[in-house]
Formats: C-alpha cells, sequence, structure tokens
DNA sequence: AATAAAAGTGAGAATGATTATCATTATTAG
DNA sequence: CTAATAATGATAATCATTCTCACTTTTATT
C-alpha cells in the first residue's frame, strides 16, 4: 500500500475516525464488515499497521492487552481510568514550557519528538458506581 | 497471598527491585529461577500482580505487547523510543502545577489519583545507530 | 505434636490478540 | 493483451498471559 488509499483502506479510516471511543482491531473489523462485508480480519490488521505507518492514525496501547487506535492525529493528552481502563481524551490544552520538556529530554538523552500527559483515576462512571456501592 | 511475602514473592520483589531496566515477567522468571530452581512462570505471574496489588511495584505496558514491571513506585516520568520501544526512566522531577492536572482533571471528569509523563523521540543508542547509517 | 483448614505451587492445557503463510484475485505497466 | 506487482482473505502459527487442578506447604487450633 503507498499513498492513495483503496476502498477498504478508506472504509477503515472511516470507521477509525468515526469513532469517537478508541476501537479495537476487532471492533474496527466488525463495523468495516457492514459495508464491506469480504474484508478479512488479515486484511483489517495490515490496513490499520499502514494507516499508522502513514500517520493517518495513531497507536494507544493499555491495561487491557488489546491495541487501540485513535483518529486523533493533532497531539493530545489522556485520562485512564484506573479501574475499569477507560481511555478518555483530555479535551484541553495542558501547556508545558518547552524548557521543562527539554529538561526531562536531556537528562534521558533522548532526541525529543512528542510527549503525552496520562492522568489516571476514576473515571465518571466508575466513581457513580462507587458511590452507589457506598450507600447501600 | 496476603501482607508477609513468602521466599518466592521475596525474590521476585528482590529481582524487580534490582533490575535497573524494566522486566518483562519471562525476565524475572528467568532470573529468579537461579535462586529458587524450581519456581514456575504461572507462580511469577501470579506473585508479580499481587505485588501490583500490595502496590510494592508498578506494571507498565508498552508498544511490544509484554508486560513490564518496576520496582520504583514513587511517581516518575519515562521516555519512550519511538524507534525500539526502549522505557527508560526520567531521572528529574517536571514540576506541573496542580492547577494545570486539575484543570485538565475535570475537562475529562476523572477522579485525579496520580500523572504520568510520557517523552517520546529517539534513544541514544538509536539515536547512535542513525547518525552512523547516515556517515556510510 | 496432631490434625484440619487454608493458602500457595507448578506443570501443562487453554485462551485470545496478533502475525505469518500462501494460493488466489485485483491492479498497474508496458 | 500479458506480465509483473500489489492486495486480499482464509487459515494456521505464535506467543504472552491465564486457567485448571492435583499436590504440597503453612497456619491455626487443640
Amino acid at each position: 500500500m503507498k499513498e492513495k488509499l483503496n476502498a477498504n483502506a478508506q472504509a477503515v479510516l472511516d470507521m477509525v475516525r468515526a469513532a469517537n471511543n478508541h476501537p479495537t482491531a476487532s471492533e474496527v473489523y466488525d463495523a468495516v464488515k457492514v459495508v464491506r462485508s469480504h474484508i478479512g480480519l488479515a486484511s483489517v490488521y495490515r490496513i490499520l499497521h499502514s494507516l499508522v505507518e502513514q500517520k493517518y492514525i495513531k497507536e494507544l496501547r493499555h491495561s487491557d492487552d488489546t491495541c487501540r487506535y485513535d483518529g486523533h492525529i493533532s497531539r493530545h493528552d489522556h485520562a485512564i481510568c484506573t479501574e475499569c481502563g477507560a481511555l478518555l481524551d483530555v479535551p484541553v490544552d495542558i501547556p508545558l514550557t518547552q524548557e521543562m520538556l527539554e529538561q526531562a529530554a536531556r537528562a534521558t538523552g533522548i532526541e525529543l519528538s512528542s510527549h503525552e500527559l496520562r492522568l489516571y483515576g476514576r473515571c465518571p462512571a466508575c466513581s457513580q458506581k462507587q458511590k452507589q456501592l457506598l450507600q447501600v
């Protein structure tokens, strides 16, 4: 796969972009099959990888040992639920100074190209469940 | 496993603490076998999970679909090589203000309990390799 | 110590996400 | 049109992790 996306790849990309959660390969497969019924799971994996390589989408990996995909390629941060593992986009920008980042990068010796802040805590849904449990 | 660590668990904990990289379960298994030759892989997994639960160690998950373990439980940040996947500790503290974190947490609705900054870029080793390639 | 309940163990089977294989089918180039 | 090339999808293979279960060790109680 070079540059132009074929019908399968376009369908996969559309699906990942349309999803507001971060779908797994299997979820993408199920959704794309509705539109392109012949597509195979192996092709979905192949296409997802090539879309990542071409920077159309990003790969996220988290605790439930499945890869998830993100159609929002602009740099942004994530909140991760320590209870259920949900991975939420942080919709605001956290203004870290270039200085801070560079100082940290220098300390490790890496050539900094990007960064991501991860916030850990209970997500609203799990927070709610917890409260209900305490009331019983 | 309740509170006191038995000999197997202590050996696993010692190994994870002694390691300066972030060992996988399999690496822990190999290292611990030297000292406790009859320990099984299943036990290593079981012990690692309980050590995480008891907050003796932390679990890190990254791109090479293996869990890694970290004996340094105090909050710290990581640098991740985009080339080889190496996961390095950031040895300095990056002073994010409580305000910034709370604002972001509010925007997602989570009850913030911790955070982690991830820096992405080429690690020193991969950087070096790249330079040598260009010189040839 | 004697004994019973509880906890921990390890070998191997099972699981499940991801990759590799490979013959077949589109697509492109000449 | 035909040859070369890329993409496809069914299926098998891989590999980290988890499960199962009979067995051993530890603990608590007399």
